[in-house]
DNA sequence: ACAATATAGTTTCACTTGCAACTATTATCA
DNA sequence: TGATAATAGTTGCAAGTGAAACTATATTGT
């Protein structure tokens, strides 16, 4: 009944801490509970919330439909972050004209006061996980990313 | 009150899919979903379960606490995973001498059958979602996430 | 024009998760 | 030895999640 003994030696084995989709994962958790503690504790914000933020930040006017579209976010995940942050005053919502079903979202000037305090702080954190790296590194990381994200977006 | 015109060329912006953490976490949230989607239709198993299972294979006997510093769970995911493991019994255990609160984790022959299956399979699939990286590159790879962890492990 | 479809966004439900509190057992040390 | 602290593992709870159902509005095809 038991699995032990020289049988394992012949056998297929998988070294989790090898295996990409661990990997991934694991350093994945541990970037983003950094930050996610980091804006819950400086600004009550979670990271959905914060995702939302960005992107209004740079497009403001989106609707909630085109912010799922630009966030790997699906939209019940946006549509309660978009509920949190209108009722945190960060965000207002403006009339489409000819779409009665959506809105504009705009950062508020709360909001936008925010954007801009977080903005050098996500910076500087990206740094600080990337210090160990040499610019050449760098380089290889980002194309590498581009990659796999163009490649499991199509599997 | 509204956040648009030139007042925004000169204020710090962040491009969202850019940005590292971003990546890493659309990365690993896309792989990580087939994968358990995967394991869930083939096997009914979910991710922690497959986690857990995939150090017994390695090391049987370990006892939980073992468990959790190898798979980087915390000891309620693996305490869960345990249970439903037991349950379907693909994983039974043994009492740790001297230690009654302890006990060593094995795989039945059952579990066991699965594990066999499952390896080739995970391997095929981080094979896929490497495929369009050339031998050099999935080096670099592998160097910058072991790079990235450990940077990040000490954050 | 109007029935059938599609889309924007919200809500419900069942489930997972992590934290903290808890039980049981073992280790420490005065 | 007996009190205190540490450890293994489980459970309760509050919060977050995605899938599917739902409301309201807009589009399409006939």
């Amino acid at each position: 009944m038991r699995v032990e003994g020289k049988r394992l030696a012949r056998e297929p084995q998988l070294v989790l801490e090898h295996f990409l989709p661990y990997r991934l994962s694991v350093l994945s958790n541990i970037v983003s509970s950094r930050i996610a503690k980091f804006y819950e504790e400086r600004f009550q914000l979670t990271i959905p919330e914060w995702r939302v933020m960005a992107v209004l930040g740079r497009f403001p006017g989106l609707t909630a439909a085109e912010v799922t579209e630009r966030t790997a976010m699906d939209k019940v995940q946006v549509s309660r972050a978009v509920g949190r942050l209108q009722k945190t005053r960060r965000i207002e919502q403006r009339a489409v004209e000819g779409d009665r079903r959506a809105r504009h979202l705009f950062l508020t000037e709360t909001g936008h006061g925010v954007y801009v305090e977080i903005v050098p702080l996500a910076r500087d954190y990206e740094h600080k996980v990337t210090a160990t790296l040499s610019a050449a590194e760098r380089g290889q990381l980002d194309r590498l990313l581009d990659k796999l994200l163009a490649a499991a977006g199509t599997l």
